[in-house]
DNA sequence: GATATAATACTTGTATACAAGTATACTAAA
DNA sequence: TTTAGTATACTTGTATACAAGTATTATATC
């Protein structure tokens, strides 16, 4: 354990972050990357003193990433989970299932601050495209997501994506740095997508926004289709009362 | 603060349990129940003084409760933000998106134990209705929702579930509790429900799954209708590709 | 009386110490 | 060689101590 420790989460997000912080971020990308492989055992005191911190904030990130599903705190030590093809494919299931309840919802509302606050998302992701600043981009795509939950006013909903979030920020920065190297070209077109996405939701055209969460989560995952496939047969019984 | 403590939690539920546990449940309870008012704002010095613990668990049990969205933790204090009705309306919103999400997939599955451990929990269910003992009903409630819930074997759905959980624990027992004193026909009834959503799930018939997370969720909110609403317009434009 | 400054009593975050329990490894006896 | 029992090295959970920062309050000055 003595090779030269490189960071993978950026350190210029962690500049007013307590050690805690640091240490559940950069955990969560070492098993979210890899670096540490599921199966592994984590003892507490071993990363205390791998990190050179005290317990008291390994603990924390422990009882944090346990919340986030990606390690299982057990008697003796804790198990790395991680993420493999299924819980990636049921990340998006939850988020392809909140994001379209999220939309309902809008549909009713007055969405033109939403719209605006939007477009100005999608400018920055053109900016950092053109600075090809990978981490930028994905914390940008985040936000776009995000700024469409909040817009909702949904607590719950905000929780489910705040539980879901930090998990998703690791995968999107390892992906879209992988990206930026080798399919320079994906950017265009996850810009395309999201351009669509505002459409959709600014002309409150189901069919548009149907397929813009196609294009938006297909593209990551083939994932879709039996999500509309479920919410099809449900509502075909559904001339409840 | 020298009144005698009466604990809202059942203590035969804590056998095993850690301080931190112990502190958790009860102070969550005294928050649902509304003992502690929400906008209280909670010091970790004096919560540690009022139930004799050191800091350590009264730390993590304020972290719990903040991802379980009922306190929010700022620079100088916990706010507790406690369950408004609205706050209520959104987690039965959450709870019927991830149940009709599950039932989709079940659908497709094997369901025989499913439903032969479904029904053991309905004889229980009655058992604990015979014998007035409110706090395991509202436990059997539970299980009965998170066993469906388990059946589909998705880690992330899952996680929500139990993010959520400990909240409609405390919510549903507090509930039940004084049910039992006042209605104590509605029992009948919340037992007939569970029967019809058994057989849902037995039958796999759409129709008469919707007509159970009706009557298993109306009756608490009237909250299912909009829901279904929302599915139905979705699928309407959901001939996708 | 109003305002600026200093002292005080809080707050959180981290480190460390200790207790109780559990797995592992080692030793002794059959 | 196998088995029983003990010693040892781990584990977590809790308490406590300390540092750094933030409100609040009191005091001094205008």
């Amino acid at each position: 354990m003595n090779e030269p420790m490189e960071f993978l989460y950026p350190s210029k997000w962690l500049t007013k972050a307590s050690t805690g912080e640091r240490v559940v971020s950069e955990l969560r990308m070492q098993i979210l990357s890899g670096r540490i492989e599921s199966g592994t055992i984590l003892s507490e005191n071993k990363l205390a003193a791998e990190f050179s911190v005290s317990r008291s904030p390994i603990r924390e990130a422990l009882k944090i990433l346990s919340a986030e599903n990606i390690i299982r705190q057990e008697r003796m030590g804790a198990v790395v989970i991680g993420l493999s093809e299924k819980e990636i494919e049921e990340i998006y299931d939850v988020r392809i299932l909140i994001e379209t309840f999220i939309y309902q919802r809008l549909v009713r509302s007055d969405i033109t601050d939403l719209v605006k606050e939007l477009n100005k998302i999608l400018e920055m992701m053109k900016v950092s495209i053109k600075y090809n600043d990978a981490d930028e981009f994905s914390l940008q795509d985040l936000q776009f997501h995000e700024t469409i939950i909040r817009a909702a006013n949904h607590s719950y909903i905000l929780m489910i994506w705040n539980n879901l979030k930090p998990v998703m920020e690791g995968m999107i920065l390892l992906s879209m740095r992988k990206r930026f190297k080798e399919n320079h070209q994906d950017f265009e077109r996850i810009f395309t997508n999201h351009a669509l996405y505002i459409e959709a939701i600014e002309k409150k055209d189901k069919t548009l926004m149907i397929q813009s969460l196609h294009q938006n989560f297909d593209d990551v995952q083939g994932r879709v289709e039996d999500m509309w496939k479920s919410q099809e047969i449900l509502a075909e019984g559904g001339g409840t009362k």
